[in-house]
RNA sequence: GCCGAGGUAGCUUAAUAGAAGAGCAGCGGUUUUGUAAACCGCAGGUUGGAGGUGCAAGUCCUCUCCUCGGCUCCA
């Protein structure tokens, strides 16, 4: 039995159940999903809704279709296949308007339709034999949603019922067990409980604040990126927050994204834009003195903040923001340069992203939209350089048609969320758009001047967004040298507190992040809250540990592994932080 | 932006339209603690905001802001 077939036949039983429930109701489309399948309707607007709403159906709703569904599959409904003229078809939906635009759409002159018991979809199929074959076990409605028809915006928006299902009840426990786990290594919590970030209602959406704890592994990375970079032949820059309209409206930004710019400031008699990308400045600086061959390639880097306005429903977390800080570099090369420094970018993403502990993610590769700037020859030869570096590298990689930006195609590689939602951290796109707008040159070998090849790339993207899937990835139990907080020293009395401090400052000579617990609590009480603040080493000291200069180690997730030197103990640490364990 | 669901103290939450209450955190004491929550006390609220209906609103209505699940979008 295929599952596939099963969830397909589940969203037809859903469309039976709610045209019982809710006569007169639109259809859309429903096909089957990863793990489950959805229908989409459109509601007469006088039909009595749980939720009270007019438009949609809300998840209150779901229960009584649910069992109206658990109905219709006790009768063991056959379906039944048919083919028909589009004539014919045309006759049987003609209440429904969505439907006949699929029939009018469809290629052929005949369509297939499925009827189960009195429900008859227009449909393709496969389907399962008759509805008894279902579990009534292993299928649930989950969620509803507004979706548009056909996914335009343009278009009306219909209502959405997702459902998951599978083969056996174990599976859909498993996945809803997933599903609820999931939720506790969600970034925006832990990020409150850990006290990592601060979203704030009053500071305003999708601006979010980088607290104590947050902004040491900020530097931490920042620092990572600078001294890696550095070493890499990268030359750092710092631009302003906001620069002069008429730069955007050169670099063409202006007419592209203006729906995602703020507006502009007036300052004086001239109009400024809130930067939402790093590039113009980077082209500027490049333009700003005659460059010569023997200088390419030219790797500009620096970590700027863009502000770029996200729809409100869109906001999310850390992961989409309206404020963040990108890792952002361009590379200006000629054409002979370019494989050469895609590939040393796409290994050397993937190098820092398995520095990070992400050993899982998928890369896609972008090629021409129908709108484009540049040249068709341009695109060719870029995407080309693109698919031989991904191949010379044994990389698996989806090709995204079309799917690239304007400027440029491109490779990105996404890591995934705890919900399995992927995000994406790495970017390398070829610009063909700002050489020409800003008449980028170089001279070649024989004094003449050539335009240069360009190329953007972010590793981890935005600072914030990966913080979020780095939050989710460790579900806040930072590896060793990432933690905000190292170690907890407990000195068990208050006679042992200079000891502790003693310790401490011993550990802090040596570059480690330490604190001192000498609240009036008790240590089980420390040792509780160090544990739900997942600091990686605990250490308890007392009379034993003074009396040998040693520490009682508490090792996060392993518990107490003993009473050792502190020299010993600060030898294994140092180790752990080379190994970036 | 659109379709739904929400917003009560720093956090987690209780309260048929009828007196806004608790636990944790915080602060003050007592206790000097040996591996996941010592004890006593104190303080903490314009129930996101604005307007409306009612004798009476956390609770009902309208608008608005923010958050959440999706859709569209994501240079």
């Amino acid at each position: 039995m295929n599952i596939n077939n099963i969830r397909h036949s589940l969203a037809h039983i859903m469309a039976a159940a709610v045209k019982e429930l809710y006569p007169g109701v639109k259809f859309g489309v429903g096909p089957a999903i990863e793990n489950g399948f959805y229908y989409d309707f459109a509601l007469p607007s006088e039909v009595p809704l749980v939720s009270g709403t007019k438009k949609g159906l809300s998840l209150a709703d779901l229960p009584k279709i649910e069992k109206k569904m658990k109905e219709l599959i006790k009768k063991d409904l056959k379906f039944v296949k048919k083919e028909i003229s589009k004539k014919e078809a045309k006759k049987i939906f003609k209440d429904q308007l969505y439907k006949l635009e699929l029939i009018k759409k469809l290629p052929g002159k005949t369509v297939t339709t499925y009827q189960n018991g009195e429900f008859v979809d227009l449909c393709r199929g496969p389907h399962i034999k008759s509805t008894g074959e279902i579990n009534l076990q292993t299928f649930k409605l989950t969620k509803t949603a507004g979706a548009y028809w056909k996914g335009d915006e343009k278009n009306p928006m219909l209502t959405r019922i997702y459902g998951v299902a599978f083969e056996t009840r174990q599976e859909l426990e498993k996945y809803l067990k997933t599903q609820i786990e999931a939720e506790k290594r969600d970034h925006r919590k832990l990020g409150q409980r850990l006290e990592l970030f601060l979203l704030d209602e009053e500071i305003g959406a999708g601006l979010p604040v980088w607290l104590p704890k947050g902004a040491v592994i900020r530097k931490i990375i920042e620092d990572e990126l600078y001294q890696k970079l550095s070493s890499q032949g990268y030359q750092w820059l710092y631009t302003p927050h906001i620069g002069n309209l008429n730069l955007w409206k050169k670099s063409g930004h202006w007419d592209f994204y203006k729906e995602n710019l703020y507006s502009p400031i007036k300052i004086d008699e001239e109009q400024y834009l809130l930067k939402p990308m790093n590039c113009p400045f980077h082209v500027k600086v490049y333009n700003s003195k005659i460059r010569s061959y023997k200088n390419l390639p030219i790797k500009f880097a620096e970590l700027g903040t863009v502000y770029r306005y996200e729809k409100s429903g869109v906001l999310h977390g850390l992961t989409r923001v309206r404020g963040f800080t990108q890792d952002d570099a361009h590379i200006i090369c000629t054409s002979e340069q370019m494989a050469k420094e895609v590939e040393e970018l796409v290994r050397y993403g993937l190098n820092m992203l398995k520095d990070f502990g992400f050993k899982e993610y998928n890369i896609y590769l972008s090629t021409r939209p129908e709108k484009y700037a540049g040249t068709l020859k341009g695109w060719e030869k870029a995407t080309k350089t693109l698919k031989y570096v991904l191949g010379k590298l044994k990389l698996k990689y989806k090709i995204d048609a079309g799917g690239g930006v304007f400027y440029g195609p491109k490779i990105d590689i996404k890591i995934k969320d705890s919900l399995g939602r992927e995000w994406q951290c790495t970017t390398i796109q070829f610009d063909f758009n700002l050489p020409d707008r800003f008449e980028m040159k170089y001279i070649d070998k024989k004094g003449k001047k050539q335009k240069p090849y360009m190329i953007h790339r972010a590793l981890l993207g935005s600072l914030e967004r990966f913080f979020g899937v780095l939050i989710e990835h460790y579900i806040g139990a930072f590896p060793f040298w990432l933690a905000p907080e190292q170690i907890w020293i407990i000195p068990v009395g208050s006679g042992h507190k200079k000891y502790a401090k003693q310790t401490s400052s011993q550990l802090a000579k040596n570059g480690f992040r330490c604190e001192i617990k000498d609240e009036n609590e008790t240590v089980s009480k420390k040792i509780r809250e160090g544990e739900l603040q997942k600091i990686p080493y605990i250490l308890v000291v007392g009379d034993k540990e003074m009396a040998k200069k040693s520490v009682r180690v508490r090792e996060r997730g392993k518990g107490d592994i003993g009473m050792m030197k502190l020299e010993r103990f600060i030898d294994k640490i140092k180790k752990e932080i080379e190994e970036k364990k």
